[in-house]
DNA sequence: CACAAGGGTTTTTTT
DNA sequence: AACCCTTGTG
C-alpha cells in the first residue's frame, strides 16, 4: 500500500487516507479523483475494513469495473470481489431483486427501458381518448420522471394543488391521471422504469425499517462519484444509507454538473457541509491531464458562470499549442478538416487512431465525421447514440427472453405478439388490453384463459393466440436447463425471428440477421463468463438485467484502436490527446433548447467546459457556416462559446463572424432592448399548407421559443404560447419566402395569433406566427 | 387483418 | 434523412 500512496501529491493523499466520517472532495478536471478513489478504497481495506461493508457509486459501469481491476491489483482480486460497485441504478436493482416481495413485485420483474415507457405512455395516452398533440408522450414521460426523480408519487402529486394547477394551466389537466395509470400498469407487468429503481429503493428504505437497519448496517462506508450529477432521489437513498455510521464520502466538480435534464441537483453538492456535521473539505485542485493553454482557456469560460465553487484549477505541465479555432463551409468540410487533421497528426507524431477523440452536442452530428473518416480509412467507433440493445431486432429477441421470465411484462408481449406476423392484429390487442385491465389481470393470463373470458375475439383468433402462450411456456420450460445462449438460439429459430429476417433481403435485413448473430456470441460470452467468476448464477434474468442497465460506452470489443466519436455528456470522465469539439454553432452548442434562461445556458457552458478539459495536448474547435438539419440546409452561426475564449489561447485560422444579437441572453451585455428595434425572424422557411390558396391564411411554423420567455411560465417547453408584449403592431417581421414586412393588425392573444403582414415585396398576407426569433434593427 | 404508401414530425443530452 | 403513425387497398 505504501509504494502506492507514494505515488500521490499532498492534496491527493489527505483525502485518501482520511478513513472516518463525513467528507466532501472537490475535484477539478483532471486533478485525479479516480485515483484518490481508487487508492482510497484500497487503502480501507488494507485497514481492515471489509469488502463486504464498502459501497461505491459511479457514474457508469465501465468506471465501477476499472476501478474494481485498479483495486484488485493493489489488495488482490478475491478481496477486491466482494465490492459492492456500480451504478446506482444497477446496485439499488439487485437490492431491489432481493427484497421486491416486501413492495409487492416479483423477483424476475422487468426493467423497463424509456421506449418501454413511451410505448405505454403512449397507448395510456390513446386508450383515455386524449389528443396527443397536446398530450405528447415524451413530454408527459419526462414530466412523470420528474416526478418520481423527485420522489413526488401519485398520491402525493394529487394532494398537491400546485402540480395540479402548473399541469392544468400548460393544457394537461389529466397528466395525474396518466400518471396514476401508468404507475398502476408497470406495477401490474411486474415492470419498473429506470426512475422507479431508485423511488421503489427510497420507498424500500422508508417503510421497511429493518431493511434500511440492514443495508446501513451492511454498508459501513459509502463513497459516491460525480455527486454534483445526483438527483433527489438519489440524494435521499445516500443520506438515508449513511446516515448510522456517517462514513460518506463524496466526489464532485460543480463545474462539471451537467445533468440537470434528467434531475440532476447541483445544490446536492453546492449543501452537502450543512447536511451533515463536521464535514472535511478537501480540494483538488492541480490539472495532471492537460496543457497550461486549454486549462487557462478552460478556467476563462467557467468564469462566466455565475453560479459556482470558489475553485482554481492550475497546471505544472507544458504550454502547450493554442487551441485551432477551424471554420468550414458546411458540416460536410467540417467532417474533411477532422478527418485530415487526424490523418496528418497521425503521420507527423506517429501517435494511434486512439488518441483522437471527436465530441458533438447531438448524435446526430456523427453522420458527416463518419463519412470523412470513412473515405480516408481512419478506424473509427461511435459510442452512443442508438444503442447495440436498442435496435429493433434485438429489441424482439430480448422481448421473447423477457416474456420468458415475466409473461406479465406488457411491453414485450405488446413487441412480439404479432411478430413475426401471426394473424393478431391490433383490434385483437386492444381488446385484450381492455379485458386485462377489466379483470385486473396481465395480458398473458387473459391469453391464457381465452376460453373462460368474456371478450369479442372469434376462435379462429382464440386459436392462434393459445399457440402463442404454448409456445412461450415451451420456453419457460426450456428456460429451467439450457442458458442464456442455448434458450435464445432456441428463441430466436422457433419464433420465426430468423426466417422473417432471413426473407427480408435488402442490406438492412442482413445487418439485422448479424446483429441477432453478434447478441448470441454475446449471450455466449455472458455464459461463459459468469461460470468463470463462479459467484453469480448466470440466469437469463441476470442478463437481461445487464443488458437494460448497459451503458455503450460498456461494450468495448475487440480492436481498441480507433478514433472515438461521442456526445460530450458521454465523454465526462474520459482523457484524449487530441480533442476535436465540432459543431460550435449558435442553436447546436448551446442548443436552441436550453437558451431560455441563464441557468439553462450556465449548464450548457459547463459542459463545454467539460469537452474542452478533455484535451490532454491539443484541442479543435469547429464550426460550419450552414450545416444540414432536418434534411435541409441551414445557416449558422459560431458559437458564443468561441468567443468567451480568452483570445491569447486560441489560434484562430479565419477570422469568426459576428453573432446575431439575442436579447434575452445578452440583455445584461448590452442594457434593455426597445420593443420596436426588434423584428421576427423566422428560422425555418415557410410551408405552405397543401391546398391553401393565396387568399387564405398561410400558415407557417417558426422554430422553437426556447429562447423567448413564454407567456406562461407554467411549461418552458410548450412552444405554443406566444412571448408576451413583444409583438406588437408596428413590428418588423421578416420571413424566409415573403421578406421584410410590417405587422399591421394583429388577431388572438397567446396561443397561436393570426397576424396581417404588409411586406415590401409581394403586398399583404395574413400569417399564423406560432413562434418567431428576435433579432434587433439597429 | 396485412401490407404499402404517404404524410407528418422530429433532435438535446442518458441511467 | 429517418422514423412513426395513419390511411387506403387487397
Amino acid at each position: 500500500m505504501e509504494k502506492y500512496l507514494s505515488q500521490l501529491n499532498e492534496a491527493q493523499l489527505e483525502p485518501t487516507i482520511q478513513k472516518d466520517g463525513p467528507m466532501i472532495i472537490i475535484a477539478g478536471a483532471g486533478s485525479g479523483k479516480t485515483r484518490v478513489l481508487t487508492y482510497r478504497i484500497a487503502y480501507l481495506m488494507s485497514e481492515g475494513i471489509d469488502p463486504f461493508n464498502i459501497l461505491s457509486l459511479t457514474f457508469t459501469n465501465k468506471a465501477a469495473r476499472e476501478m474494481k481491476d485498479r483495486i484488485a491489483t493493489i489488495v488482490g482480486t478475491s478481496e477486491a470481489k466482494n465490492l459492492w460497485m456500480g451504478t446506482f441504478h444497477s446496485v439499488f436493482a439487485k437490492i431491489l431483486r432481493i427484497e421486491a416481495d416486501k413492495l409487492g413485485y416479483p423477483t424476475n420483474f422487468t426493467i423497463y427501458d424509456t421506449q418501454d415507457s413511451d410505448r405505454l405512455i403512449a397507448s395510456i395516452i390513446k386508450e383515455m381518448n386524449l389528443d396527443k398533440d397536446i398530450y405528447k408522450y415524451k413530454q408527459v414521460r419526462s414530466r412523470i420522471s420528474s416526478y418520481k426523480n423527485s420522489l413526488i408519487t401519485v398520491r402525493a402529486y394529487f394532494q398537491n394543488p400546485e402540480l395540479i394547477e402548473a399541469d392544468t394551466m400548460a393544457r394537461r389537466p389529466r397528466l395525474g391521471d396518466i400518471y396514476k395509470e401508468y404507475v398502476e400498469r408497470c406495477f401490474k407487468a411486474g415492470a419498473m422504469d429506470f426512475d422507479d429503481l431508485l423511488l421503489k429503493t427510497n420507498e424500500l428504505l422508508t417503510r421497511f425499517p429493518e431493511v434500511l437497519m440492514k443495508y446501513q448496517n451492511r454498508f459501513k462506508y459509502i463513497l459516491v462519484d460525480e455527486y454534483q450529477d445526483t438527483n433527489h432521489s438519489q440524494y435521499l437513498i445516500v443520506r438515508a444509507l449513511s446516515d448510522k455510521f456517517q462514513n460518506i464520502c463524496v466526489v464532485g466538480d460543480d463545474a462539471q454538473s451537467i445533468y440537470a435534464f434528467r434531475g440532476a441537483n447541483i445544490n446536492n453538492i453546492l449543501n452537502f457541509q450543512k447536511d451533515y456535521d463536521d464535514v472535511k473539505v478537501f480540494r483538488l485542485e492541480q490539472n495532471y491531464r492537460s496543457t497550461k493553454n486549454i486549462v487557462n482557456a478552460a478556467n476563462s469560460i467557467i468564469d462566466k458562470n455565475q453560479t459556482k465553487l470558489d475553485k482554481v484549477v492550475w497546471t505544472a505541465n507544458d504550454e502547450g499549442g493554442k487551441i485551432i479555432v477551424n471554420r468550414s463551409l458546411t458540416d460536410g468540410d467540417e467532417g474533411r478538416f477532422v478527418a485530415s487533421t487526424i490523418w496528418e497528426n497521425k503521420i507527423q507524431h506517429h501517435v494511434p487512431n486512439s488518441d483522437f477523440a471527436v465530441l458533438y452536442r447531438t448524435n446526430a452530428q456523427s453522420r458527416a465525421i463518419e463519412d470523412a473518416l470513412r473515405k480516408r480509412d481512419i478506424p473509427y467507433r461511435i459510442y452512443g447514440g442508438l444503442s447495440f440493445y436498442q435496435r429493433k431486432e434485438i429489441k424482439d429477441v430480448l422481448s421473447y427472453l423477457r416474456l420468458v421470465i415475466n409473461p406479465a411484462d406488457e411491453e414485450a408481449l405488446k413487441r412480439v405478439i404479432n411478430f413475426p406476423a401471426r394473424g393478431i392484429g391490433d383490434t385483437t390487442i386492444d381488446r385484450l388490453v381492455v379485458a386485462a385491465n377489466g379483470y385486473k389481470r396481465s395480458i398473458f393470463e387473459v391469453m391464457k384463459n381465452i376460453d373462460k373470458t368474456d371478450v369479442n375475439i372469434n376462435s379462429g383468433t382464440k386459436a392462434k393466440l393459445q399457440d402463442f402462450v404454448t409456445m412461450i411456456e415451451s420456453y419457460q420450460v426450456l428456460n429451467q436447463t439450457a442458458d442464456v445462449f442455448e434458450l435464445a438460439e432456441h428463441v430466436t429459430r422457433t419464433s420465426g425471428l430468423i426466417r422473417e429476417y432471413k426473407k427480408d433481403g435488402t442490406p438492412e435485413g442482413v445487418t439485422k440477421m448479424e446483429n441477432i448473430e453478434e447478441l448470441l456470441n454475446g449471450m455466449k460470452d455472458f455464459v461463459e463468463g459468469q461460470k468463470e467468476i463462479a459467484d453469480t448464477t448466470g440466469s437469463l434474468a441476470e442478463f437481461l438485467e445487464d443488458v437494460a442497465l448497459a451503458t455503450d460506452l460498456d461494450a468495448d470489443k475487440g480492436d481498441t484502436d480507433h478514433v472515438a466519436l461521442m456526445t460530450i455528456h458521454l465523454a465526462k470522465g474520459l482523457e484524449f490527446p487530441y480533442v476535436f469539439i465540432v459543431g460550435l454553432e449558435e442553436d447546436l452548442f448551446p442548443s436552441a433548447m436550453s437558451m431560455g434562461t441563464r441557468s439553462e445556458l450556465e449548464e450548457e457552458r459547463r459542459l463545454f467546459y467539460v469537452a474542452l478539459t478533455r484535451a490532454e495536448k491539443q484541442a479543435y474547435l469547429t464550426y460550419a457556416l450552414s450545416r444540414y438539419r432536418w434534411g435541409k440546409l441551414v445557416d449558422s452561426e459560431p458559437s458564443r462559446f468561441i468567443e468567451e475564449i480568452d483570445e491569447q489561447y486560441l489560434e484562430i485560422t479565419t477570422p469568426i463572424e459576428e453573432r446575431r444579437f439575442n436579447p434575452m441572453l445578452d440583455a445584461d451585455i448590452f442594457g434593455d432592448v426597445e420593443p420596436n428595434k426588434i423584428r421576427f425572424k423566422p428560422a425555418k422557411q415557410a410551408v405552405l399548407k397543401k391546398g391553401t390558396t393565396e387568399k387564405e391564411p398561410v400558415k407557417f411554423q417558426i422554430t422553437p421559443p426556447k429562447n423567448l420567455k413564454p407567456v406562461s411560465a407554467s411549461s418552458s417547453t410548450d412552444n405554443t404560447n406566444l412571448f408576451d408584449g413583444n409583438l406588437a403592431v408596428g413590428n418588423m417581421v421578416k420571413h424566409m419566402r415573403f421578406g421584410m414586412g410590417e405587422v399591421i393588425k394583429i388577431e388572438g392573444a397567446g396561443g397561436d395569433v393570426k397576424a396581417e403582414i404588409k411586406f415590401q415585396h409581394g403586398g399583404t398576407k395574413k400569417l399564423l406566427l406560432k413562434f418567431a426569433k428576435l433579432e434587433v434593427i439597429g
